[in-house]
DNA sequence: CTGAAAGCGCTTACAG
DNA sequence: CTGAAAGCGCTTACAG
């Protein structure tokens, strides 16, 4: 900037006058410092000025899992619209490990962002600590935090798995094995509290041995899966509680030469771009993606501007059941309740 | 750290010394310094030290389609290594617009990071000039470009695409629809290079109207792989030239009322983690995500680590095909060549 | 071993 | 409308 300046024959306040039109600059001086600016090439230092006044426009974005198409597509949208409204976003992935999370956190809060946007990772004890202690702010998406208090977007995940639950029991499923997400997380109890609801709803009893617990990863989903199906009496059906170990399952159901969804069948949360182009055309849980990513962005734009929001504000969404092919009536139905 | 110094009753060089550990300090200097650090919850800041010391220690990644699995999996992997080398990474996607993508480089740039990996969308001018008006060490990913002369990873398109179209002519597959990718990317036009070579290899005249052009994306894919199942001469074989719009050939097959593979067969490029769970499974090629995640991310570290390195160096990967379910021999042999 | 001081590149009152 | 000057929070020779 001092080269544009002397270049131009101005001073440096005047340069930066005109970079930013942030003060009226006569015609003629400006043409000529644009011209320099040209002709040298210059490019504004974004670190000094972030230093000056105080803010960096970027925000940190942080997901347990980017592998997850899930993940992906919030990503995206949060991306986009955070870089409409100006902001660049950095993006960390821990792979679902609360250290490597709280690593990630300290860098981007050391460099400043003026935001944060959170999938966590599990519940720890640091996560509620550290946010605690900055006023950065901060908005939690898809799973909620014991003793985080701001803004949060997440699903109404209890009643999605309810309805599904309730979908299969009406299909005359009785036994219904459930691979549980890691219950470290918001979104892991409240599935499970969905499936037990449910179960209660038609006053069927809960057999804790139906339940076995993945860790939201394919390849504990397989094992918890086969401990099911390896079974005598195994579960006619089989829940999901989401899109990564839904391929755990279909593997394990693969291996164990059983076919979906004639003889065993499936149901799982989040829905896939692919669920109904292959087979079995799977029947999912399909999340407003689109909507958690906006608004997760919005919420976050609103504090950013300084518009007065006091309390920290919880948004709920709702899921979709979309019914396709894995999931059929039980081949023999052996006793009916009068639901 | 003003507040740490004057609570510590030390200068703020001290203070910077025990921070950086460098230089040496007395042991009761330090501890006392320390204490105060601790008290104060003072954290450094790395926007002021970037700004004197010149280097952020932050690297930009601009990826195409974040939406894509094999993005996904190398931006998992480089983020990765990237981390454990002690930087953080700035992700960008820009849904192959090149002027959105333009934007996020300048933006990046503008913050100062240290490198940049960049998978472009597309043939652009823009990018060799941006790129060539830069210092900033870049590493290309995927797709090269015209006129970029910097590092780079790519696979081995043509061969791969070679051996897996003679892999099809040799299960009797003479009329081979081939949807290609964008031809402005180098992914794009030598993949279909790949098509073409095999077909002479076996003296199989190239037809034009076998191939269509579709954009990487699952939409375009789908009125491509119609254009070609509507035809009386319809092909017996499809050729998907990446993984995104393999689904759209799949959901055109389906919609045709085909069953694929028996009466049609289908080989992709880019492997899925699900492919060989649901039906059919898909015959694909397979990219070595881990190594080209893990080499970019090294070719960046090394110019940035200050190694002599003065040629851009170019890395070339293998793909492998991996044979599953959904290529298999033509029905009805009519012909059948020497080879 | 410790501190005073300059300077990284910018912005922003404040004079003129 | 324009410029001189202070200052954002740090690091780094350079004295002492």
């Amino acid at each position: 900037m001092l080269d544009v300046a002397q270049s131009a024959g101005v001073s440096v306040a005047t340069v930066s006058a005109v970079v930013n039109s942030s003060a009226p600059v006569s015609p003629e001086l400006r043409s000529r410092i644009e011209m320099a600016i040209e002709q040298i090439g210059y490019k504004r230092n974004t670190i000094a000025r972030s230093l000056k006044i105080g803010t960096t426009r970027t925000i940190g974005l942080i997901v347990a899992d980017i592998t997850n198409p899930f993940f992906t597509d919030v990503v995206s949208v949060i991306q986009d619209v955070l870089h409409r409204a100006g902001y660049a976003v950095m993006l960390c992935c821990n792979d679902e490990d609360t250290r490597l999370q709280d690593e990630q956190i300290d860098l981007l809060l050391d460099r400043m962002v003026d935001g944060l946007i959170i999938a966590p990772a599990g519940e720890d004890a640091h996560l509620s600590r550290i946010l605690a202690s900055t006023k950065t702010p901060t908005v939690l998406i898809d799973r909620l935090c014991d003793g985080v208090e701001s803004d949060a977007v997440v699903l109404d995940n209890r009643r999605a798995v309810h309805d599904a639950t309730a979908y299969m029991l009406n299909l005359g499923h009785r036994r219904i094995g459930y691979i549980s997400g890691s219950l470290a997380t918001s979104t892991g109890r409240e599935r499970l509290a969905g499936y037990r609801a449910a179960l209660d709803a038609e006053a069927i009893v809960f057999e804790e041995n139906l339940v076995q617990i993945g860790n939201f990863r394919e390849k504990d989903a397989y094992k918890a899966a086969m401990q099911l199906l390896i079974r005598a009496d195994r579960p006619t059906a089989i829940f999901s509680a989401n899109n990564l170990m839904v391929i755990g399952v279909m593997k394990a159901i693969r291996d164990i030469g059983l076919r979906c969804p004639e003889e065993i069948s499936v149901v799982s949360f989040d829905d896939f771009p692919w669920a109904d182009v292959f087979q079995p055309h799977l029947t999912t849980i399909a999340q407003p993606v689109q909507a958690i990513g906006e608004q997760a962005a919005q919420l976050l734009i609103d504090r950013l501007s300084g518009k007065e929001v006091e309390a920290p504000r919880r948004l709920m969404l709702q899921g979709r059941l979309i019914i396709r092919d894995s999931c059929r009536p039980v081949p023999i139905v052996t006793t009916r309740t009068t639901a």
